[in-house]
DNA sequence: ACGCTGACTATTA
DNA sequence: CTAATAGCCAGCG
């Protein structure tokens, strides 16, 4: 992270709160908010669900928008490919997504989510894909 | 309008 | 085993 200056609240397309532009955000959001407590998935397992398995970044970035939007999405339970807490560092405090997931019966060592295929909870199966 | 950056993933060396 | 590279797509200077 080189640095971060940008004072400007990011996106302003989504909206939030005043819910309309189907964007591929809402699609993740709600992807996101399905994940039952105590289950984790990653970012391109959310992107495959959309059909956009490709653009596992995009699910990442629009996560970005999870704490903004309302009701948030527990981006917390989304990791990376490797049950890595990539994202920790944007919840505001970097040891808030682990306490989070600890909290929720998830094992969590150096960042990592111990048995992590064993919590994998993958959308394109569960929602019936 | 062009180029850089990014909460990723898979492949190749 | 780890490191580097390419593909991905949208926001921002």
């Amino acid at each position: 992270m080189k640095k971060k200056l940008s004072k400007t609240e990011p996106l302003k397309t989504i909206t939030p709160g005043g819910k309309r532009d189907e964007s591929f955000f809402e699609a993740v959001f709600e992807v996101a908010r399905q994940i039952p407590k105590g289950r984790v998935t990653s970012y391109g397992a959310v992107a495959a669900a959309l059909g956009a398995k490709s653009s596992a970044r995009m699910v990442g970035w629009a996560m970005n928008n999870a704490h903004i939007v309302k009701p948030k999405v527990p981006a917390h339970r989304v990791v990376n490919r490797q049950g890595l807490l990539t994202g920790k560092m944007h919840f505001g405090d970097p040891d808030q997504m682990q306490a989070l997931l600890e909290k929720e019966g998830i094992d969590v060592k150096n960042d990592q989510v111990q048995d992590f295929q064993k919590k994998f909870w993958d959308p394109a199966v569960e929602l019936g894909l």
